[in-house]
DNA sequence: CCAAAAGTGTTTATGATACACCCATGA
DNA sequence: TCATGGGTGTATCATAAACACTTTTGG
């Protein structure tokens, strides 16, 4: 038989990383867009995209351009999947691996000075976005979700000291629905991974609700046992 | 600001997908590796792997090379996750995307004519594959066993009619452990997706067991409501 | 004194696990 | 008659879900 292929240059394609940022702060769920700098569909809502250079990984380009476009850098994505229509840009062939994230909105939002054309949008009420964009988008989501019930996402999201009832918000958010407040507290608790502390919080009520810190310790000792923070 | 890249070809690379077979028969559970046949590397064992043309996309690829490499074509595979290091390939700067099927061996063994040099090992039993393979068969073993227990594959694996036993051994084969045979059968049963014929197979036992068949509607029906076949 | 959020337990239902004996038959 | 695999049911436990009233206090 004869080998497939040799290696040659005539089927080199552009390869894109695509980056999708979740943001949490007290609204809720958004997601980072920037107005495209560049032809085709220039002006235009996009991902974070760029494209991947010879001498780096997938992970190391995802992780430039995200700085480059927002100032954004040391965060953990994950690389999601890849997009190979034919005709998915319209200038060239190019494929694109989407990358994800979810940040503390509040904790980046120094980086996104006017220098970057990026923008927070409610999930809800995203714009039109360019290519295949919608598209990641809307799987990256339902990783998030799968994600979010599957492990326990979002103590990283908070600021250090948080009450209950803010890290109810965040998984509704992030679910979409609402929870049963005991069932939720419950269930945390029995995580044993969050200290109480003798501080409240009176900012959102006249009593006041204690305010809770994240045993790091427990956290870590268990996350790799592997817990599920299951909750409807 | 200035635009992060004009479309130019100086960062265009080779991108290969790589297909992860893992193939089911009464032995159990299999890989089908390939003898390379190119260099570098040329007659060691692989997976499945070539390059990306640019007028077809990652899944057309993946079924090209398949197809061309070992005859089987008409199976469906999923894409899984893309490989970067940028000395991954030796020769020549290649990402690859790989993806996975998992069939039932004896429906394809006649494409696995001698023209192709591929052939089926034990998972415990395997050589040594050439770049990043191991990875990427390690991590598609992953996934295949959370699919398992999530989605009742197996059904496209069995003969048409096939005994408790033939699909307790499947899921035993791929999820690597016993199974209680009780326990196996009434989950089994209580997803009501088999019809439990009156002709027995006596190829086993004295006693014969009793044939099942696979409901397709009732299947189809619940397939996608999602139910899972969680099963210890 | 009252509005608004915080805090708190129990019951029920469902699914997971563990477990052991009789049956049918061909050799 | 006996060895071999086939077939069957129950009790227990853990987890999920549903559910409502009292507490605190600033205004």
């Amino acid at each position: 038989m004869t080998p497939i292929h040799h290696y040659h240059n005539d089927d080199k394609v552009m390869v894109a990383v695509d980056c999708i940022i979740f943001g949490f702060d007290s609204e809720g769920l958004k997601i980072l867009l920037i107005k495209r700098g560049f032809e085709p569909e220039k002006g235009k809502w996009s991902l974070m995209g760029g494209f991947l250079k010879k001498e780096e990984n997938l992970d190391q380009a995802a992780d430039r351009v995200l700085k480059k476009l927002t100032g954004i850098s040391n965060i953990y994505m994950e690389q999601l999947r890849s997009y190979s229509k034919v005709d998915r840009d319209p200038v060239e062939r190019t494929i694109s691996v989407s990358y994800f994230a979810l940040i503390n909105k509040d904790d980046h939002d120094i980086d996104l000075t006017k220098e970057y054309d990026a923008q927070w949008f409610n999930l809800k009420e995203l714009p039109q976005t360019i290519f295949d964009h919608p598209e990641m988008i809307e799987r990256a989501l339902n990783v998030l979700r799968r994600k979010a019930v599957t492990y326990p996402l979002g103590f990283e999201l908070l600021p250090e000291k948080f009450t209950m009832r803010q890290l109810q918000d965040l998984y509704e958010c992030i679910l979409g629905q609402e929870l049963d407040k005991r069932n939720f507290i419950n269930k945390v608790n029995s995580l044993d991974i969050l200290i109480k502390l003798n501080e409240k919080d009176k900012s959102t009520s006249k009593k006041g609700a204690f305010l809770y810190k994240f045993d790091v310790e427990k956290y870590q000792a268990k996350s790799h046992e592997g817990f599920s923070l299951k909750i409807a």
